[in-house]
DNA sequence: TCTTATACTTCATCTGTCGTAGTAATTTTA
DNA sequence: TAAAATTACTACGACAGATGAAGTATAAGA
């Protein structure tokens, strides 16, 4: 339902809320945020897998193998103490951000 | 304050939601922008006028010119039925995505 | 055994934003 | 009245994030 333009710039952001709760790896991020959305937002597999270097790169997280049994790889990841404080500071962003759009876009009308 | 990546994908409606007042042209509609959202978000002269090019494209918006005097010339902007059917649109777009992104960062928080 | 689900990776392309720069008229201020 | 600031754009190249399409490979279920 939702997609692309309207979440950019919120994805990492999610991405980290997720694994605020606990370790993951994409796969798995992938079904919670489709659940928890209601089926409103599935975020495309590029996207997030892209958002994993890219976290990874800014060291918001970090990754570690680890294969249930063996040969099937999962990479997970776990949100570091830089990523942490990079999600309060976004999370501002964003309270911030629904005060001026809606400035314009809701309080506005209807 | 804000900028950029977090807009990204309102920039259109914003700039919609002015035109839906009155006819308006670039430079005004910065300042306005400006205003409105007590200097919180300033949008880029290019941002602007680029949005402006894609919006009339799509005949969300149309163009005419008038001066005030003459010489210094300014092109208004004024929204058409497409144009607001779109913003009505993006309107329900953004309670949607404000729903989800909230699931993750702001009730999971604080 | 064939299909489906899991778990990614690579690559080329597109779109919107941005920085830099430039043009030109009009109004303010020194 | 000359210089500076404001108004009102336009052009261009670069970049980052998202996407579609395709591919690889293992594991579980029918």
């Amino acid at each position: 339902m939702l997609s692309s333009d309207t979440m950019r710039g919120y994805n990492d952001t999610i991405i980290l809320s997720l694994l605020l709760e606990e370790p993951s790896y994409g796969y798995e991020i992938a079904k919670r945020i489709k659940e928890r959305s209601n089926n409103k937002y599935v975020m495309k597999e590029t996207t997030l897998y892209s958002a994993f270097t890219r976290l990874e790169k800014h060291d918001y997280i970090c990754s570690f193998q680890q294969g249930k049994t063996m040969g099937r790889r999962r990479t997970y990841y776990e949100i570091t103490a830089k990523g942490r404080n990079y999600f309060d500071q976004k999370h501002q962003e964003w309270l911030l951000t629904q005060e001026v759009v809606n400035q314009f876009i809701t309080d506005n009308r209807l």
